[in-house]
DNA sequence: AAACTGACTAATA
DNA sequence: CTATTAGCCAGTT
């Protein structure tokens, strides 16, 4: 499967997400470039494959809710892969954007 | 090549 | 809160 640039910059953006933070698709695609393509963040981490090292869990909508594939339990799995990193949802089913909101300058670059 | 679809966001009413 | 409109890119038909 042939990955465009484009996606290889969502992936080593997403890639950079620490444990317990979260990025939003717009944001992820604000910082590589797509102001409103938030649209091919999620297309392409829907590409991604199980063998990928990008923890797409990590990525959510813009209301911190988890967004689904096409198969059902996909959301039970990331919620519980982000509740394992720390992560904490509220009564709706929605992530403290503004406690995990990731912020990519608190690592390396 | 054209049209359609898809893990979305933001603005407006 | 919901509904509608427009924008984005890549892959499939």
């Amino acid at each position: 499967m042939k990955t465009s640039p484009r996606y290889q910059k969502i992936y080593a953006r997403v890639r950079q997400i620490p444990e317990g933070q979260v990025a939003t698709y717009g944001q992820i695609a604000n910082l590589i470039g797509l102001p409103r393509g938030a649209r091919q963040v999620g297309y392409a981490l829907n590409s991604l494959t199980e063998g990928s090292d990008v923890p797409w869990h990590r990525v959510v909508n813009a209301k911190g809710e988890i967004s689904l594939r096409s198969e059902p339990g996909c959301e039970t799995i990331q919620r519980q892969l982000l509740e394992a990193e720390g992560i904490t949802f509220d009564v709706h089913g929605r992530i403290d954007l503004e406690e995990h909101r990731w912020h990519e300058g608190t690592l390396s670059e």
